[in-house]
DNA sequence: GTGAGGATGTCATAACATATCAAGAAATGA
DNA sequence: TCATTTCTTGATATGTTATGACATCCTCAC
């Protein structure tokens, strides 16, 4: 398996595994993974780019359902709250988690060329953050840590 | 001088020193610190706290001002292009910077109970996201690293 | 004093996000 | 099985954040 989003890899096992880990979280926890959660959650997982709420909305109209702006909202709220998604801030967009159900502090590195995103972990209590927030006195409880740049490919 | 702005200080010697050094840098730089851009850095200043474009459009109204949308954007835009001012992702507002005009890649720590913000200086290349960005050939332009939480006063 | 570039005034609208309430479906327990 | 509760969805409206576009005006260099 790639060790990072930007390398050349099986996307559609990159997919699978990830549905097939959210299922498996979802039915351990009483999760109801009902179809416009899978779908939005599909629909992200498609690249490893961030969407808008309103890009995925547009998506799912074009595929005939409802798709007020509530409608991908709940979705999305459900995935980032069970650890299936993120949300860039940087750029008001939501990606697919490369970890999903697993306790993380990610962190993103978003290249401003292609727009694909790779996620990293970190450990918030570490590193100069943690260290700025000790010395502060300060309590961590939710980190945003990403990244712009360019991508290994977009380098050239 | 408070290392921090979460503890207690003088907070007009705060101000008169940022002020002063956003002169200075405006003078040498022949960048046009004119009163809509000045009055906008005044109200940021006035707390550690983030200010959304519109809350400040509001104290410009309550001024007289015309205080049209992109007449805070425009103010935001000069303070944050030219580093005397921040935004904030997490909170989509806008922070006076506590460094003005010198380079540097800035961490926040946002208490979620009082608001305030605090400002770190963090080594873009260091830490663990520097080693993530290593490790995946990925060349980091710009981050944005914000931890929400509790900061000392409100850990009570 | 004229021209070029930057700054402002103003209107309009795009892009992102949530409140509210009604209706329906699923899980729970008697 | 039925009633109850809880979660999910449908639908309308609205709130919040941000930018495009264009006219006007000011400042500075020449």
């Amino acid at each position: 398996m790639a060790t990072n989003s930007f390398e050349d890899h099986d996307h559609s096992k990159c997919v699978n595994d990830v549905m097939t880990a959210v299922e498996a979280h979802c039915a351990i926890h009483k999760l109801q993974f009902t179809p416009i959660r899978r779908r939005v959650l599909e629909i992200l997982l498609q690249d490893h780019r961030a969407l808008g709420a309103y890009d995925i909305l547009d998506i799912l109209r074009s595929e005939g359902h409802s798709a007020q702006p509530p409608v991908a909202y709940r979705a999305l709220d459900f995935l980032v709250k069970n650890g299936f998604a993120h949300k860039i801030e940087r750029l008001n967009a939501f990606v697919a988690c490369s970890h999903p159900g697993e306790e993380h502090t990610p962190a993103f590195m978003i290249c401003r060329s292609c727009e694909s995103i790779t996620e990293a972990h970190r450990e918030p209590e570490q590193g100069q953050l943690g260290e700025a927030a000790r010395n502060a006195g300060f309590r961590i409880e939710r980190t945003v840590v990403e990244a712009e740049g360019l991508c290994p490919k977009c380098q050239d």
